[in-house]
DNA sequence: GATGAATCATTGCTCAAGCAACAATATACG
DNA sequence: CGTATATTGTTGCTTGAGCAATGATTCATC
């Protein structure tokens, strides 16, 4: 590795933060076109429905989206306006109180997921050529094993 | 690469998705901590440093950074207020005004830049292993070139 | 040369997110 | 038990960004 341009790493970078703007700024266009929400909700969406009960505390949720707990709690007031999800206090612990995604929410899931598994497939995993999902993947997990230690 | 598995696909997106904001976050973080300053402004200064007269024009500097053209205004006036660029208008058309890099925008890029190609090196760069760099930058490229050009 | 269309930067407004402070509740420890 | 500490979600405040509308200027076409 000490023998690599360090500039061609810094270009390897750059070039990742580019791909990332390019192509959040995609699906998020057509995402608001096609459901009328942002690729944020469609997340917290996608984390209810893989967690059991669909539910899930705040504290869960904030880690999951990494995002700020007031964030979310601003969030969840939005989405529960729309009612795609609903608030639930714990009767265990009185201070959590659960993210449930409703059926609306539900049926909106449904709804968007096929258009955005084709945007992301239409911008970026169509570059993708063969055996760079496994090396991808290789780099990716080194760096979120390494990162979330420390 | 039809026959791969899509699951793999979106996971590797997903993948992409998490080590973006855990990179960028720890980026932000020590810059903020080191010199008092964010990503945006480094950029803002790396691109003026590259442009030749360290001068550019709002458009330019808005499409380098990927961001509107009203967000760069009040970039621009933020870091004015702070002395690291200044504005100056052109003689030729009086519509457009440039944004030059000032001597104590230079010296906050010199003080800023050795950290920061520390942390890309310590976030980012020390998990490529040997031949990622050169694959990543084909993926890179094929995505920037597909997603700008529609 | 004059008039309509296009381009550039700015401004008003809104929105989404973070931080720090807070209230309510739970846990630990004497 | 009772008190100190920690945790959970919320709120006030600030910040940074985008969209749409505006004003100033340039370009194009007649």
């Amino acid at each position: 590795m000490a023998a690599q341009s360090s500039q061609e790493q810094i270009s390897a970078w750059r070039s990742f933060l580019e791909v990332h703007s390019a192509v959040i700024k995609a699906l998020e266009k057509e995402l608001i076109e096609d459901q009328g929400f942002s690729l944020t909700w469609y997340d917290v969406l996608t984390h209810l429905s893989e967690a059991s009960g669909a539910r899930m505390q705040h504290q869960a949720l904030a880690e999951s989206l990494l995002l700020s707990r007031s964030g979310v709690t601003r969030l969840v007031d939005r989405m529960a306006e729309a009612g795609l999800v609903c608030r639930e206090s714990s009767p265990q612990d009185r201070r959590v109180s659960y993210v449930v995604m409703t059926q609306p929410g539900r049926d909106a899931l449904d709804r968007a997921s096929p258009g955005h598994m084709r945007g992301i497939a239409q911008h970026f995993v169509r570059y993708l050529e063969a055996g760079d999902v496994a090396l991808l993947q290789g780099f990716f997990s080194r760096v979120l094993d390494g990162e979330s230690g420390g």
